[in-house]
DNA sequence: AATACCATCAACCGCCGCGGC
DNA sequence: AGCCGCGGCGGTTGATGGTAT
């Protein structure tokens, strides 16, 4: 037998959260910021195991998160950056700001899924190529750890400007009825505060620790990206809405043209299965 | 109108990685 | 070095609403 389930705790209660549960969380993250979340029961009094205060916060009451039908373009994104990434859907929901992990998750397995098999049914399936699926692995690692790299960066360059801009007002007395509304009255709140400092101090030391983890953070993001230019260019190419599913070919192109780096550590294969090639070419010339 | 079936999505569960001790 | 707790992730479940019969 394993740990048992946090929800085990005595009184500890599971299900769909109210209203009532929504506002004592908003409430509590508006004074203390998201973090902690082993103190979040405790301090609130909330019924729930801090795994489902967590939950709930990133996958419903953050500021930020659009709800509703996707896009095309993001329907899209979401199908080619499956293809590249695999199910790591928090990888993938990187790409979608507005969008959570389980978001994608959901939709992937009751939309596009689907959608999908229907159209692999329709048309005589390509057999993707072994070697390019293996060849990808090692970019996709790198791929997702310079996305992850810029969003730290663009988020603690958004927090300087923030810091900057004069804070405006907290509504703190007045709440939605509905836990929809919850979200958005927390815009303000998150234009004066940060997402990644706990609380709307704007003391000197927090913005001065700030300023060093971003140049850290900078640093970080050139090195990676000085290694990875290959990799951009898979980023533009992934946006591009032209790109249909499954063009491995494409996506090797655009891995190898114009650059001179060997930054790719199965090149040394690909040059000794042309030589392979080339060695039966003259083979057969022989014949 | 009642029932069965299906689709959706919020929430749960178990596992894993990481940091602190 | 090993253990423990926390946070994060992906797979899965179950409640609910919609549609078909």
């Amino acid at each position: 037998m394993g740990r048992p389930p946090c929800h085990d705790k005595d009184g500890m209660k599971k299900g769909p959260w109210t209203p009532e549960e929504d506002i004592i969380l908003v409430s509590y993250i508006q004074e203390h910021g998201p973090g902690n979340w082993k103190a979040v029961p405790t301090k609130t009094g909330l019924m729930r195991c801090s795994k489902s205060c967590r939950l709930r916060w990133t996958n419903y009451l953050r500021p930020g998160i659009k709800r509703g039908n996707f896009t095309e373009q993001e329907e899209k994104q979401i199908i080619n950056l499956q293809a590249l990434l695999g199910n790591r859907w928090a990888a993938i929901a990187s790409y979608l700001p507005e969008r959570t992990d389980n978001d994608v998750k959901n939709y992937w397995n009751t939309h596009l899924k689907k959608k999908l098999r229907m159209l692999e049914a329709g048309t005589t399936s390509r057999p993707a190529s072994h070697r390019s699926v293996i060849k990808g692995q090692w970019e996709r690692c790198l791929q997702t750890d310079i996305a992850m790299a810029k969003r730290a960066l663009r988020e603690a360059l958004s927090y300087n400007t923030i810091a900057s801009r004069p804070s405006s007002s907290m509504t703190t007395t007045t709440y939605a009825s509905s836990a929809e509304n919850i979200s958005r009255l927390l815009d303000g709140w998150k234009r004066s505060s940060s997402t990644t400092s706990p609380v709307n101090t704007g003391t000197i030391t927090t913005t001065i620790s700030q300023e060093s983890a971003t140049t850290t953070t900078l640093n970080c993001v050139m090195s990676l990206e000085a290694q990875a230019a290959p990799l951009l260019r898979l980023e533009s190419w992934l946006l591009d809405e032209s790109f249909g599913h499954g063009d491995e070919e494409n996506f090797l192109e655009i891995m190898t043209v114009d650059d001179d780096r060997d930054v790719d550590p199965y090149k040394e294969d690909d040059e000794e299965e042309q030589e392979d090639e080339e060695q039966q070419e003259e083979m057969d010339d022989e014949d």
